[in-house]
RNA sequence: GCGGCUGUAGUUCAGUUGGUUAGAGCACUGGAUUGUGAUUCCAGGUGUCGAGGGUUCGAGUCCCUUCAGCCGCCCCA
């Protein structure tokens, strides 16, 4: 028997209903603050990867999807976003004028990873892009929107961790400091983190392995060497957010795993996840646009898992509400044929209906109809065609009454 | 990419030191009931024991390979 491909999944049922509320309470939200949605290609040039998410980092050297098309291209089924959204931006011009640009997508994305309990090698991320705006004021807006959003989706508590990592102008010299440090005491240190100062000194910071934290007990704080223009909006940026209420916690060993960031960093984890309990992640990266070869523009975002979210949400809330369409039941050609003008009516003023088209005995049109989850059952026989009523039987009291034809709608929207 | 565990019906699971025809609850199908589901009663097992190979007189059970899933590492959403 066909089985989906490892690290994929069919999404169905609870699963699907808890994906649709969460895209729905994000759209909502994205519009409300001057949004607008770009959808690009899954597949991109495996250069705007290397380019932008960097090649030291895990997801371009280990976890791509590549691989070369019948034209001989190389190409990668996208690992993020955030680069096709500003490769995209750069090609139709978005932000010539440094104006500010607000986007935001939803979409899959995929990485070759072993499977784990909310990692998937197909997995969904919606994410927010603010082109243009270098101020902390941004970061704000962006965060705010962030928060704005997981409150609608009930989600409280979490805990939001920010840092600021810099520029390339004082970047330099914290990893200089970052090395000393190290080589002080680098027979404590795991073999990844050997690798790891060589490749990107910052990720020694959050490595995980307990004697490497410990031996980072000390460690030079980036916040330190921060450059004045760096530390005044580092600075701006708590104040707006202590200002709006947004809590946080400063976490100066916070480090991202792309490249491309610059000032600041944060993230927000959930105890809820298990191993894998990164919810959300994103930053300042005002290199990048240049890099990918656009004008020098600013820009701030974030991405959030999808898969994780649905996960937090059922853990909450539960199964995903559901609302069963009424079934109208047809007996005979005569009802038949007044059903189907009925629904189309019904259908047209927007309410639920399923019509049960089987021609089957009223047994197992209940039957299905229960099995459903229908909250109404709508019987037309002869009977009823002749008064210009429906019997109406509620399916979980088990009370029955007739309808007026005329009176279905505006009963089923009640 | 590394380490550990699991895989039996639609589903949750049982299946003894290897031993006859692989079982149970729920679900499902039919009937009691051809205009009434859910509830009740009666009947029905629906299976390539994940797949392939091996050991054996004999394999769901032991061995190897492989696929899939889960847990952890790495990493990240």
């Amino acid at each position: 028997m066909a089985q989906s491909v490892k690290g994929t999944r069919d999404l169905f049922g609870n699963d699907v209903r808890w994906f649709q509320h969460i895209e729905e309470s994000a759209r909502r939200v994205f519009h409300r603050h001057g949004y607008e949605e770009i959808r690009t290609p899954i597949l991109e040039e495996i250069e705007v990867f290397k380019r932008s998410v960097g090649e030291s980092s895990d997801i371009v050297h280990k976890e791509m999807y590549d691989f070369m098309d019948k034209g001989n291209r190389h190409v990668v089924m996208r690992p993020e976003n955030t680069a096709g959204v500003v490769r995209a931006a750069i090609q139709h011009k978005l932000l010539i004028n440094n104006d500010p640009r607000l986007l935001f997508y939803v979409g899959p994305q995929f990485r070759y990873e072993r499977m784990q309990a909310g990692r998937y090698r197909q997995f969904w991320q919606i994410g927010a892009e603010s082109f243009g705006v270098a101020t902390p004021e941004s970061e704000a807006e962006s965060l705010l929107l962030l928060f704005e959003f997981l409150h609608e989706l009930g989600l409280k508590h979490l805990q939001l961790s920010i840092n600021s990592v810099g520029t390339s102008e004082c970047r330099p010299a914290f990893h200089a400091a970052i090395r000393a440090f190290f080589e002080a005491r680098q027979e404590r240190f795991c073999a990844d983190c050997h690798r790891r100062i060589q490749e990107n000194p910052l990720r020694v910071l959050d490595c995980k392995v307990p004697g490497c934290q410990e031996a980072l007990e000390g460690h030079p704080l980036i916040t330190d060497h921060l450059d004045e223009a760096s530390r005044a909006h580092h600075e701006r940026l708590k104040a707006l957010l202590s200002a709006m209420d947004i809590p946080f916690v400063e976490n100066p060993r916070l480090v991202r795993g792309l490249d491309y960031y610059s000032r600041t960093a944060f993230e927000v984890l959930s105890s809820d996840l298990g191993a894998q309990s990164a919810l959300l992640g994103g930053g300042r990266y005002d290199g990048l646009v240049k890099q990918l070869g656009g004008p020098d523009t600013p820009a701030f975002g974030w991405a959030i898992g999808l898969d994780r979210l649905a996960i937090l949400m059922q853990a909450l809330h539960g199964d995903a509400p559901v609302q069963a369409p009424a079934v109208l039941i047809p007996l005979g050609d005569a009802a038949t044929l007044k059903a189907f003008e009925l629904v189309r009516q019904w259908w047209a003023q927007g309410c639920r209906v399923q019509l049960e088209t089987r021609n089957a005995n009223l047994k197992k049109a209940m039957t299905s109809a229960n099995r459903l989850g229908a909250g109404m059952a709508l019987l037309l026989g002869d009977g009823e065609l002749e008064k210009g009523v429906l019997t109406a039987k509620n399916l979980s009291t088990g009370t029955q009454e007739e309808w007026l034809l005329e009176d279905v709608a505006a009963k089923l929207r009640a």
